[in-house]
Parts: C-alpha cells; structure tokens; sequence
DNA sequence: GGTTTCATGTAACATGTTACATGATTCT
DNA sequence: AGAATCATGTAACATGTTACATGAAACC
C-alpha cells in the first residue's frame, strides 16, 4: 500500500461512519470535509479500484433498484484506519502564492496591493460566514450524531473559525502598516 | 508557458532581487521564504531550464574563480513577473492530515487524542519562536533592507505569528472541550 | 422539454518528491 | 583525514487536476 496517498484514509474514514458510493464520497468531501480536504473523482474512483485490490473495502450487494455502486469498509480497512491514528501526522509543506505575491510585491503601486489584501479579506470573512453557519447547523442537529463525534466535528469547525478570524485580523492590520 | 506552475514566480521574485544560482534559490526558500513556499532541487533545476529556454531569465557571464551558474531575470521575465501580480489568486486547495484524523478519531482513546494535539500544539509553538526570532532579526537588520520591502517581509511574519497563534490557542480550547 | 443532479469512469496533463550520482570545497 | 556543506543534475515514482465521455433520473 502507498505510503503517501492519505486519500485511502479519508474514504476509509468516510466508509466507517456510513457505506458510500464514489459520488456520494465526493459529495462529502465538498459539504462535510472541504474545510480540509478536498477530493475530485479523478482521484477517488481509481483509488476505490486500489482499496478493492488491497481488501481495505468491498463492494456491498446491490438492492433490485440500486444502480450506485456502494462501498464497506471491511475488517482490514479498519485496521488501516487504527494503523494510521498511530502515525505520526506530519504537517504539509505550506504553499501560499498569496503571501509569495505580497513577499515580492515592493515594487506594485500600493492600491493595486491594498486592492488584492482586501480582496483576500473577503474571501476569508466568506468563509467564515460559512463556517458559522455549519456550527450553528451543528447545533441544532446534535441529537442525531453522538457527542463522541459532535465534538470533534466541532474542534474542526472551530479550527476553521479561529483561523479565518485571524487570517481577517491581520489584513486589518496589515492594511494599516501598509496606507 | 505553464499556467500553474507558480514556482517560476518565486524564482523570478527571487531573481529580481538579487541573481542567484540554483543552490541559492533553494537556500532562500527555506530560510526565507519557508513559512509560506517551498522547492526542491528536483524542481528548481528542471524548471530554471524551461525559464531559460522561455526567455525568462538567463545565464550570467561567469567571473574567473567562478563555479556556480548564476542566472538573472530578463526584462521579459520581469514582464511575467508584473503579469502575474495583476492576475488573480486563487486559494489552494487545503489539506490537513492532521484535522481528518481528528475529525475521524471518534472512536480512538481519548488520551491518544489528547497526546496527538499536545504535538500538534508544540510544533506550533516552536514554529511560532521562529517566527518571532525571524522578526527580531527583521528589525535588527532593517537597515540593509528598503522600507518598502521591509514592511511587506514583515506583513508575511506577522501573518505566520498571528497564525500560529490561533493555532495554538485553538489547541488550548479543543483540549479543554475534550477532556 | 430542457436543465440540473446523479453516477461512473478514463486519458492526458501537470506537478511534486525522493533517491541517487557526482565531485569540489570548507571546516574541524 | 573525515565530515559537512556547496553545487548541479537525472530518473523514478507518486500525486493531483482537468477535460472529456456517457447516460439515467429527477426536477421545473
């Protein structure tokens, strides 16, 4: 099995909660997941093909008017599952191109650079608007997921709050230095 | 010319302040630009060859005792390079291994959790002391460096400080939660 | 009847990382 | 003398994205 590829763990993680199609995987990644992971189906089909070889999920037996292919995780993907909570999580190399143009940006004429941090600003005051809204849609559908696991759905929603609000509070700041 | 690989960009920003070898381009990425861009020497060698065959940038003549090759930006290059601050920025996609894990560790023992954060806390923390090292060493050499180029070095600190920050108070507020 | 969403997949392309190879120079 | 750093580069591998192809079903 690849040593890099932490798609594998994410469907896992996704089929452990819920037997899922390719779609309806993606379909999470965008609505559930997309505060920090991303997939495409590009990525996903060929890799469900590679779990299959591997044993890590099966293919669940299709009712009559079922067309989805739908995936399980099997007893083996579970223990890749536990395998990879023990691992050490190594952080990703940062690639801001952001911060790269801002880095360089010494000989732009200044409005076009204020321009660009404001801009910034509101993709990120965007998205914290979302993000409050899934805490709020959180809330108030608690009763149907265990506390077990709303809390860490929380720690991740508030991870993304915290971080765009400080992401806003330095373009202020910045925006400042800058005029 | 490739429309996404945007190391070319940090090579000409890079280029444009001071010519520079391969070697050095590398040694600046990470000293410097570290808290927001990375290369590797696999990708700088092949892609200094595009630029050159692209007309970006070019070889200089080298001095007698001289070993390195040292490349400057064209003014073409230094075309692309303007070109490129007028376009538009997209975000890149995020991935964080570290938050799918913790969205997904519902079932995992509640200490393993807690010991995963404290990590995750504690790299924080010592990448926040760089940064903070790296901005007194900013002011301490402000001298050396046009106050123009000085306040957008410091823009990009600041925004790794104040992001480090939330980082780590998030930890202090999740591991509270947890517990 | 037309648009959107569901659903699966491939091929081409682009990007990024690691390991390896080589040899000079500088430091201890 | 040996270790570390300087310096350039390639090949293999791994990963990720986009565009395209196809067709059914649901919605308006």
């Amino acid at each position: 099995m690849s040593v890099k590829n932490k798609s594998i763990y994410a469907i896992l993680g996704i089929l452990n909660i819920l037997p899922s199609s390719g779609y309806d995987i993606k379909k999470y990644c965008d609505n559930v997941l997309s505060g920090f992971w991303n997939e495409n189906f590009g990525h996903i089909y060929p890799t469900l093909k590679k779990m299959l070889a591997d044993g890590t999920i099966e293919i669940m037996s299709k009712g009559k008017n079922e067309k989805k292919i739908q995936y399980k995780i099997t007893s083996r993907g579970e223990q890749a599952l536990d395998h990879w909570f023990l691992e050490e999580t190594k952080l990703q190399p940062v690639r801001s191109e952001f911060m790269l143009k801002l880095f360089f940006s010494s000989h732009q004429p200044k409005e076009k650079v204020l321009q660009m941090i404001e801009k910034y600003k509101k993709v990120h005051q965007d998205k914290l608007e979302k993000y409050r809204v899934m805490e709020m849609d959180l809330e108030k559908g608690i009763e149907d997921i265990s506390s077990e696991r709303a809390k860490y759905i929380k720690a991740t929603l508030r991870s993304g709050i915290l971080s765009h609000e400080a992401t806003i509070r330095w373009c202020n700041e910045t925006i400042e230095e800058i005029c």
